[in-house]
DNA sequence: CATGAATGAGACTTCATTCAT
DNA sequence: TATGAATGAAGTCTCATTCAT
């Protein structure tokens, strides 16, 4: 078990899927790219599902790392920019992982891991909301949809930040947050 | 040429895309679901990519009838709201196809079509804000980045909404315009 | 059963087989060449086979009918231009049927009328020869090897006037017949 | 990429492709008879077209190599009987070959390769009667027409050659060459 | 007589996976 | 460990033929 051996595979991996996607994503395609002979690959990975499913849990468990409890004690805002910078400058850390992850042309099944991160980032946003409606900070709203909303716009913004460079990510986590806060409305026109 | 022929397999062709998504969508189970022989499905489409083609085809003109412009002597809240609940239901009323739509596990390429749609609805409300602004109701921000992230919760809400009953389009619409213009915090927050 | 729909489905077929040969000729292209539906097709034909046998028997039976026997008691070479002219211009009058006898992109078993029709000739040919030879006209030789040779120099030289126009029949006829009596050396070369 | 097993299949593809013709050969019938997988024949040609190519390849290069130059410092009538025996002989040695060369039951345009070679041989042999005229040695005569007889002569002569046992190949190739050189009138007939 | 939608056997090709070296 | 030739299941697509109208 050549620790060197799995890490080309996995490098190469990551390559193709995420320029082919899933699915015209071929064997060949990463032994070539990993410059390793077909029966090697099987010695490391059970099969194409295999390599995916070992790349995504390694995205996973990055951002979770990268999320942070909230301390209610202080303001939440630079908090919420905090990890929301976190979470983009992760993705374009790894452009590659990210777009995977982002463009999923893969079998829903297969993207259960992420997907089931997903549900569990919209439920951690929706019981922040909670809390916040708890303690009269946020307003009376459906939590739950809001938090969906959130996490769509994250993704989205994410996704068109990849083709680009040079991106501010604070600012850009600012920006985010901002809408999310305080909408786009100028507070002084009185609504 | 039969149109019913055709229409069964293009309502055939929706239920396994959904299902099974592109790659795992086979010409057999189309034709299996559409119960046409094999040579029947070449009659009407040169393959599973054709198909797939006329399927997103139809999606796009239908969203695109159901956005109507901004009239700005008008209060927008109730126009944007509008539009958003025409779309959402849409999106209700043929799950399946705005299942494929918004999973999207296919070819890039070949949901280009859609990749465009969408990239056309972020540079119209990128518009709309740019314009917001001009008139001084919308607060200074990049505007791009807000309208990417309008789009993207807008497709994230939908997809929850997909699998659930009973779903109130008109508030959920309004929650969603709600977020975007004024954002969480309570208005007596004094933000 | 139209006489005039059998006449445009044999032009038809006449045309495609000789453009495309007989494999890559299928029976859309004769019924769209002749405006005809499919169904139609079946109502005159068992099948491509059968309609190609067809052409095929029209072909020989005119064929044979050029071929005149020498008559011994009269000089033979003009006889024999005679019967090669007129074969040669058969040819030509309908050179999308030559192209399919000479070209010969078929199943041998199908072709078998015209190989029988050629063996017949050789046939022929060698018998004239031998009479030849008993009368003293011709030297000893293998009779039957020359026949072969001759009959193959027909259909090569053949095949080559299709692709020209204006083609003088009299004297490619000669020209052919005097190689095959007198050969290509000069006479007076003494040998 | 073994050898052997491309040997195997091109063994097998000219025994096929002979006795079935190209359009009758099918991939199934090279791999029974190579006794090899399905995949095994991707992984050496791209399709039938491109192992019935590198069949054809050959047998041209074959006959060039066997095709001497007449040397005019000497009798050409040896030197002409040398180089048909040759091919003869060629053609004697892999039947399978020559029959798949002289049914040419196949695409047009895939023979290409050969009808060149059949056009290259005619337009050497015109130029050596061209040469003959100028020399004295052969009368005047419609040297390109001639050329064709003689290659069409050849043709179906080896065909017939094919299916017969214990042939005597330099008395074929001199009978042959004398039809062309002194045809088949007695020369003391006078004329 | 004519039509043309429907059929389905059968050919082609790909690609994940195995296994002897 | 590493190799890469070989495998064959499974998918795509074609086209001669049928049959109800």
């Amino acid at each position: 078990m050549s620790v060197q051996t799995k890490g080309k595979l996995l490098e190469a991996a990551k390559r193709v899927f995420s320029e082919r996607g899933y699915f015209n994503a071929h064997i060949s395609h990463i032994i070539d790219e990993a410059g390793v002979a077909r029966g090697t690959f099987y010695l490391y990975f059970k099969g194409k599902e295999d390599i995916f499913r070992e790349l995504l849990r390694g995205v996973v468990e990055e951002l979770r790392k990268r999320i942070k409890t909230i301390d209610p004690s202080h303001d939440p805002a630079p908090q919420i920019i905090g990890n929301v910078a976190s979470v983009i400058e992760f993705a374009l850390s790894d452009r590659e992982l990210a777009t995977i992850v982002l463009r999923r042309n893969c079998d829903p099944e297969l993207f259960g891991i992420i997907g089931d991160f997903f549900e569990e980032l919209i439920d951690l946003i929706k019981l922040s909301l909670d809390k916040g409606v708890a303690l009269g900070l946020v307003r009376e709203c459906d939590t739950e949809l809001l938090a969906r909303a959130v996490v769509g716009a994250l993704k989205e913004v994410i996704l068109g930040l990849l083709e680009r460079e040079d991106v501010d990510v604070v600012s850009v986590a600012t920006e985010l947050v901002e809408l999310g806060l305080g909408g786009v409305w100028k507070k002084e026109a009185g609504r």
